[in-house]
DNA sequence: ACTATTCTCGTACGCGGTACGGGATTAGGG
DNA sequence: CCCTAATCCCGTACCGCGTACGAGAATAGT
């Protein structure tokens, strides 16, 4: 299991993954496929929660015995790295560049968190395991590329900026799922509230207590969105 | 088991977690403490990542058995946020503030990500739960808040700030834990450039064969951290 | 001493990923 | 046209996980 934390060293050759599509000229022929199996992976984790994304219900959900999916893929968090490029899919063909790279960075971050809505355990999964580059992925990594082309940048810090723009992506759309999640249990709302009322009565968190004594502000989580992203890409355009 | 996706509507009541230190009149003295479960948690995810720790190997740690466990933390996940908070503490006392905000926030993130190099499971664990602001959590969240007063931002907005700022740190230090976890292997390292070697030579990636040609930049994570830092606070500087 | 309360922890259950290996299906070579 | 090698299908089984249950031990108030 690849943790994120770099602690692993295992991992699948990315040439064995993503390059090998000739049939062998032998053997059985395959009765799913690779896509279709992804898909309903995807499929089970948009539904019901990437938890719900167990090797035997992937199986079932497709008609296959548990270990057919084996043929496909050689272990389950190869399985995740192939939903992460099989959703990233639907991010082409990306708006096409207008020249100003600020605003085609901002197109960016903007369908990104569009996409990680429509598939909410996106966040979590990008951020947990090593960028796994499959040809979705790399198609949006050269249309983000192009849309810095304007700028002075060299190629190591173009890549950071990309995986600047996705992690922010990430956040934001990670804080506002749990916050929509909150909103949607008024229980735990409540709990959650009159725990923090509790802390800003202790008198030993007098900025938190002020934070949270202003009116609740009405913005959307757009408008929030929009807002910090203009702020991060303006700074970005200050330095070089 | 919280998915981080915000798909989850179960948890602990912060109050009945974080407030109750008050110790029972009655029964069998207790032979451990949550603190020192805890502390076992975290030297075991510091030396083995955070896969090893589980409540079997916890509990052999600490020299109790494995449903002792459940007497201090209702569950693996209210473990994890224990542990959270608990190397959070590791915060205090911070450097004194300024005055200067945009330094004092460059000192917050500089200290957030040597916390997360001494931890490498921590960007992993703080994206994936809901922040479960913990005492520890708490006391370094009021001194970010202290450290923009200057601004003239509103308390929702400085907690945003906040929390960009820590997951950005977290981003970076992923990907630095990544990078250095692929040094570490030339095996793997050597994979890697192989593939991405064969993708820029197929023609339809112009953009990214000519940002991996350029030659391999001597920056420093440090180096490069503290830039990113400085443009993205300086980007917050740049409006309201 | 009795009793209520609290803590300890052995046992057990269900579920997870996946190693193993035998049977089924295919293509090429004689 | 069979034979052989390659490939895929998948039932069974193993081990490890989180944790529910409940019996026994320790403690404090009566």
């Amino acid at each position: 299991m690849v943790r994120g934390d770099g602690s692993d060293a295992g991992g699948v050759d990315p040439q064995q993954l993503w390059l090998n599509s000739d049939r062998p000229r032998k053997g059985r022929k395959p009765a799913f496929s690779r896509a279709a199996i992804t898909a309903a992976a995807v499929a089970l984790a948009d539904a019901e929660g990437i938890d719900a994304v167990t090797m035997r219900r992937v199986a079932s959900q497709v008609g296959a015995g548990v270990m057919s999916l084996y043929s496909y893929a050689p272990d389950k968090e190869t399985l995740l790295q192939l939903m992460v490029d099989h959703v990233s899919g639907e991010l082409s063909p990306p708006d096409p560049l207008t020249g100003d790279w600020r605003a085609d960075l901002k197109a960016i971050a903007h369908a990104q968190r569009a996409l990680m809505l429509r598939h909410p355990w996106l966040p979590t999964a990008l951020f947990n395991r090593r960028w796994s580059l499959g040809p979705n992925t790399l198609a949006f990594l050269e249309h983000a590329l192009a849309a810095l082309r304007p700028t002075a940048l060299d190629g190591g810090a173009k890549l950071e900026v990309f995986s600047l723009i996705t992690g922010f992506a990430a956040r934001l759309v990670a804080d506002e799922i749990a916050q929509a999640a909150l909103s949607a249990s008024p229980e735990r709302a409540a709990a959650e509230a009159r725990y923090l009322a509790a802390v800003a009565a202790d008198g030993h968190h007098p900025e938190l207590a002020e934070a949270l004594s202003a009116p609740v502000r009405p913005l959307t989580p757009d408008a929030t969105f929009a807002r910090l992203l203009d702020r991060m890409v303006d700074g970005l355009d200050a330095g070089s």
